[in-house]
DNA sequence: TCTGGGGTCCTAGGACCC
DNA sequence: TCTGGGGTCCTAGGACCC
């Protein structure tokens, strides 16, 4: 097999470029939502030093003398964006696996050896002129390689954005060059622990034998162990339907009120239901967790979960919502102040398929249910909620939501320009 | 004062059964 | 009262990804 992983060079900051060229070359960064935190930089504020996930209030010195450009995260542009890209891909590739918003492995089995490389140069130039986006791809014969190949594509202009791992020489030579946390698959907590124990660079794990590995890392890190020397071993097949869906969000400012909580809960719960029934799937399960403010060390913490299993899979509406209060009931504690909230729908079924089920159930107010959020959905697209149930919260979800460097919504979706201010 | 959101997979341990 | 192994299912928690 050969693998190519295409992946956006600093896909949000590069979104925002898109549309608002006197970035380009300045230190940009976009932050999280409830602008918390840094979620992506360019090189330029890389090469400042500013780090993935640092609080916003520790940069802001810097917006304020002038030297670095701050945006709040965008994400129907950059979803918008992430679909143009895809598309453009999935026309030159035989078959694509999407990885994530700015990331596709493509599939090049069958494409001839010689056509592999002018391939993908063509399909950089293409997406920076068509799209305005820059991408860096890597081939190699198993994903994981594909990764460290697309590491030095990005890296060393010299490759001009396409880095091929395709023999024994180049193999061994990239992960000597690589420090092993850099390896995909091998994160924040094994990567010390890995260099304690004196294996500093990808080779150097490749060197240890696989029941050391097994020992210290489970399965997963016998996978990563045998994709790095070439062998494939991380499945293939993402699973067509999401096996879970959250809604989450963090507060701008704290809150213990039942009130502003079951709001919240029903709008989580209400994106949720549109989710599910939008991938034309339903849930047994719905989960709600609360946590307090994790860094006022000064306060009492919780950080409690509960889950309700329904009787029959569902998708609507007033059943998700309803089975999220009552969550949140059992778990609900007056004494604390929260700082975040969520739904998780789990244990998720094809939509379709339960119909036959039905009849344990009180058949008339189901169907009124589901026909109900079918009417919701039409007039409800995603951030417009103008239907909804008594419990939820008036005006938009976002409300209580900080996003203070929004901006102006350039790609042309209808809900969009709606939603400026 | 201010610290993201949305996923997946694996494993250990408890409950329960025979 | 104490005694045993083995299987399955479920859940919570940990680790990883972007």
């Amino acid at each position: 097999m050969v693998y190519a992983l295409v992946d956006c060079n600093n896909f949000f900051v590069s979104c925002e470029r898109a549309f608002q060229p006197e970035l380009e070359g300045r230190p940009v960064v976009v932050l999280s939502n409830n602008d918390g935190c840094v979620v992506a930089r360019s090189n330029e504020s890389k090469a400042m030093g500013i780090k993935m996930g640092t609080p916003f209030f520790k940069v802001k010195h810097l917006v304020d003398a002038g030297t670095l450009e701050v945006r709040s995260s965008n994400y129907s542009l950059y979803g918008d964006l992430s679909r143009r890209v895809m598309h453009i891909l999935a026309e030159a590739a035989p078959r694509i696996e999407i990885y994530s918003i700015d990331e596709a492995f493509m599939l090049l089995d069958g494409v001839p050896e010689a056509d592999l490389l002018p391939l993908c140069r063509d399909l950089i130039v293409r997406i920076r002129r068509w799209v305005g986006i820059p991408v860096s791809i890597g081939l190699a014969p198993t994903k994981t390689l594909a990764k460290v190949a697309n590491h030095f594509a990005k890296r060393y202009p010299g490759y001009r954005g396409v880095c091929r791992i395709d023999d024994e020489t180049k193999r061994e030579k990239a992960l000597q060059l690589t420090p092993v946390d850099d390896v995909w698959g091998i994160g924040w907590r094994m990567g010390p622990k890995l260099k304690g124990l004196g294996v500093n660079t990808a080779y150097d794990f490749t060197r240890r034998p696989e029941v050391w590995v097994h020992r210290l890392m489970g399965i997963t890190g016998v996978r990563t162990w045998k994709e790095l020397q070439g062998m494939e071993a991380v499945q293939e097949e993402t699973p067509a339907r999401r096996q879970s869906i959250c809604t989450s969000r963090s507060f701008a400012d704290m809150t213990g009120d039942t009130q502003e909580l079951t709001l919240k809960i029903s709008d989580f719960a209400a994106m949720c239901a549109q989710k599910l029934r939008k991938d034309g799937s339903a849930a047994y399960c719905v989960s709600v967790f609360l946590y307090t403010n994790r860094f006022r060390e000064d306060l009492d913490q919780y950080y409690p979960q509960a889950t309700i299993r329904l009787p029959v899979p569902a998708s609507s509406t007033p059943e998700i919502v309803g089975a999220a209060l009552r969550a949140f009931r059992t778990v609900y504690r007056p004494e604390f102040l929260y700082k975040k909230a969520g739904v998780i729908v789990h244990d998720i079924v094809d939509g379709a398929s339960i119909q036959g089920a039905m009849f344990e159930y009180d058949d008339a107010v189901r169907l009124r249910q589901d026909k109900l959020s079918e009417v919701m959905d039409q007039v409800n697209t995603e951030g417009r909620n103008l239907l909804r149930l008594a419990t939820q919260r008036p005006g938009h979800y976002a409300d209580g939501i900080r996003r203070e460097h929004c901006s102006r919504l350039y790609s042309t979706s209808w809900d969009d320009i709606l939603e400026i201010h």
